[in-house]
DNA sequence: CCTGTTTCTCAGACAAATCACAGACTCGCG
DNA sequence: CGCGAGTCTGTGATTTGTCTGAGAAACAGG
C-alpha cells in the first residue's frame, strides 16, 4: 500500500497502515546508525543488531517485514545465521550487504528466491530503493503498487531502469539514474548538493562535491535537451525537479 | 500543529499543545546566546550547553524535540556527540553548525536522515526556518503541516522556493528570498532596519545599513511592480507588509 | 589484455548576486 | 513653500556560485 504525504512523499506501509519493520543487521555500528537513520527518515520502524545472536533474537521478538543482513559477522558466517533467520521468518525477504570483491556467484545463488543485495560502500538510495522493490514484491496480496516514478512527461521505471521523456526513450549511466531517481522522488523540493551528496553517491565517497554539479550537467543534457527544462537551479539553495508547466 | 496568534505569528507546537523545545550545543557562549534568545523569541524552550558532557545530561533531562549542534566542541569530537545523542534520542533531527569552510570536509553522511545543517557565519532567520523545516518534517508522519507563507494574494513555499503573487510565479535571489520570509512571517508588524538586518543578514555583517533600503527597494520591483503595494515605509520606524486590499 | 564506457578532477569561462557609493527624491515640519 | 532627515535607486566593482570542456583514472566486457 502506499500513500502520498502532504509533501508529495511517497511512503510504503503494510496492509493494515501500520509502518514497515525493517531489521538491520550489521556489526559496524556506523552503517547501522548511518542505515536507521535513513530508513526512519522513509517513515519505517527500524531495530538493529550487531551480531547473529542479536539477529535472531531481533527477530523473534521484532518480527520485521525486511532484514538487511551484512554477510560478515563476527559470532557466525553469515549462511548459518541466514539459515535461522529463514526458520524464523519464512517469507521474509531479505536484502544482503557485501564486500565489492565477494564471490558474486555465491551471492547470485542466495538472491534467487526473490532477494536482493547491494555490495559496500553503497548508496543510501540504492538501499532504499531495493528495500522498496522488495517489500513491494512481499507485499503480494495488494501489488498495485507499480514501480514507476512520473513527474510531468518524464517517467522513470525503477525496476527496469528505463527513462522516457515524452515518448522518447532515454539511457542513462548508474549514477545519473540514481540521482535523477533521487530528484523525482522529491519533485518540487530543492535538495542541497550535500543531500544530494549524502543520498545519491556511497557514504565513503571523499571527493570534490561539484560531482553534483557535473552529473545535473549530464542529466540536464539528456533530459532537458531542446525542451522545456525540467531541473532548475536554486543558486545558493540547491537544484529541483518539476513539470515543465 | 501550527497556530495563529493574534499578532498574525505563526507558532510552532507540539502535538500536545505545548512549546517546542530545541537544545542548543556550542562552546561559543555568544553563539548559544543569540540562539536563546532568538528561538525563545519564537515561543520555544531553549536549553544550551558548552560541551559534550553538557550536551548529553541534557539530552536525557531535558528531552528537546530537536537539536542544534556546532560540529567542533572542546572535550570531544562531534561526531562521537552525534553517536550518543543519537542513541538517546533516536527520532530527534539534528541542525548541524559548521565553519564555512569545513563544508567539504565531513558533512558527508550527516543530512541523510533528514538532517540539515547551516554553515557559520549564520542569519538568524536561515537558522529559524530550517528548525522549523525540521519540526515539521519530524512530525509530518500524520500532521497535515504545509510549507507555505499566505499574505493576501501574495505566497512563498519554503520547499520549493517558490513565490508567487496573484498567479505569476516570481523568481527571487536568496537574500530577498530571505527577507520575504521576514516579512511575511510578521505581516502587518513594523519591522526596523535594526530588525530585519538582525535577523536576516549574518550576524557578522559589517556592512553598510543601507543594504535593507536596497534590498527592500529590489523587492518592491519584483513584488509590488504595477500593482497594488504590500510592502510600506513607515518613516523613521521600518517597513511592514500587508495585504493589498 | 585491449577497448569502449563511466566516473571523476581540474580549471577556466561565464553569469548572477551582493553591496558601496552617491545623487535624486519625498515627506513632514516649520 | 522651503529645508533637512530619511529614503530610494542607478551605476558599477567585486565576490561568489555554477557550468562545462578536456582529459586522467577506474572499470566492465569481450
Amino acid at each position: 500500500m502506499t500513500t502520498t504525504s502532504p509533501q508529495g512523499r511517497t511512503e510504503l506501509l503494510r496492509a493494515d497502515g501500520s509502518p514497515v519493520r525493517v531489521l538491520v543487521v550489521d556489526d559496524e555500528s556506523s552503517i547501522t546508525e548511518l542505515l536507521s537513520l535513513a530508513l526512519r527518515y522513509e517513515g519505517w520502524r527500524i531495530q538493529s543488531a550487531g551480531d547473529g545472536q542479536g539477529a535472531l533474537q531481533a527477530a523473534r521478538e521484532f518480527r520485521p517485514d525486511v532484514v538487511v543482513l551484512d554477510m560478515m559477522l563476527p559470532d557466525m558466517d553469515g549462511l548459518s545465521v541466514l539459515g535461522r533467520l529463514r526458520r524464523e521468518l519464512p517469507d521474509v525477504p531479505v536484502l544482503f550487504l557485501t564486500a565489492k570483491d565477494a564471490v558474486e556467484d555465491r551471492i547470485a545463488g542466495l538472491t534467487a528466491g526473490g532477494d536482493d543485495y547491494v555490495t559496500k560502500p553503497f548508496s543510501l538510495e540504492e538501499v532504499v530503493a531495493r528495500l522498496r522493490g522488495l517489500i513491494r514484491r512481499a507485499g503480494a496480496a495488494d501489488r498495485r503498487s507499480d514501480s514507476t516514478l512520473v513527474v510531468g512527461d518524464l517517467s522513470l521505471d525503477e525496476d527496469s531502469h528505463e527513462v522516457w521523456r515524452s515518448g522518447d526513450s532515454i539511457h542513462l549511466t548508474a549514477t545519473e539514474f540514481e540521482l535523477l531517481r533521487f530528484l523525482m522522488r522529491n519533485p518540487r523540493r530543492v535538495l542541497s548538493k550535500a543531500q544530494i551528496l549524502d543520498r545519491v553517491w556511497s557514504y565513503d565517497f571523499g571527493g570534490q562535491a561539484n560531482v553534483v554539479e557535473l552529473y545535473i550537467s549530464y542529466l540536464r543534457r539528456k533530459i532537458d535537451a531542446g525542451r522545456e527544462p525540467m531541473i532548475h537551479t536554486r543558486r545558493g539553495a540547491g537544484y529541483l525537479i518539476k513539470p515543465a508547466a
